[in-house]
DNA sequence: GGGGCTTTTTACAAAGTTTTTACAAGTTCG
DNA sequence: CGAACTTGTAAAAACTTTGTAAAAAGCCCC
């Protein structure tokens, strides 16, 4: 049985209580359901989910998944993201944090959270 | 493998609620009628099954079947699409799923539409 | 060399996806 | 507070992919 694209490796797998993603087969599903995503929404969930817990910024989704560099002026992100939510129902804004000024972060469900003091943004401010 | 003439090796069957394909003898048949596919109908019909549930690319089933690289600009694998779903009558959507943007999908009459990637035991985990 | 069948192309329609636009709402910081 | 800036949102426009019918081209076999 010759595989065309190798199912057979269970490695490349996302998953905790409510979402999982095979990044193999690009399948998501949510709470048993299967999420159907488009490509793009597909890539950006797969990117962030890569970076689980981490602060990805618009720089670098606009970059990795559109091919943008820093000069292009575009919205298409947040539409993206809007999208996103919307299939990520009542988990959405669990799932993905808006960090202003910088980017996205997805966060694992029930993964500790890092509630900043008002006071401390972080350290690394970006520049305008 | 079997013998040129072993009807037993179940891996040269396939078998479901209304559909059987005999790999061997190139048989297909739908709710005991035999199916009369054309060759290349068939081709892609048992390419898919046998990749059933899996995702397969166009661009896989262009190779495969006509030896087209990706270079190549035909619709003839919509035509024939087309035209097993018609043959498969009322069960086509159901058997044939379409991909958008990837390919197409054959998926066994009856089986959950989607295989939750399982893994237990972490909380959250993420493999490469 | 002409029917009968299969496969491929063509041309257009329909469906689906992505990006833009325009504005509202939220955030930061003086 | 208010200005400057960032993000959210809905809707439209632009674009891409897939579906379909029909015609053209390719085969086979007598």
């Amino acid at each position: 049985m010759g595989s065309l694209q190798d199912q057979s490796n269970p490695g490349s797998l996302y998953r905790d209580e409510h979402l999982s993603l095979d990044f193999r087969q690009q399948l998501t599903m949510l709470d048993s359901h299967a999420l159907s995503l488009t490509r793009k929404e597909y890539d950006l969930l797969a990117l962030l989910v890569q970076h689980a817990a981490e602060i990805v910024p618009r720089e670098a989704l606009l970059m990795q998944i559109w091919g943008y560099g820093a000069e292009i002026r575009t919205r298409t992100l947040d539409v993206h993201i809007r999208r996103l939510r919307k299939k990520l129902g009542v988990y959405a804004d669990q799932y993905i944090e808006t960090i202003f000024g910088i980017g996205y972060r997805f966060q694992p469900f029930h993964a500790p959270r890092f509630q900043a003091p008002s006071v401390d943004r972080p350290a690394f401010a970006v520049t305008a």
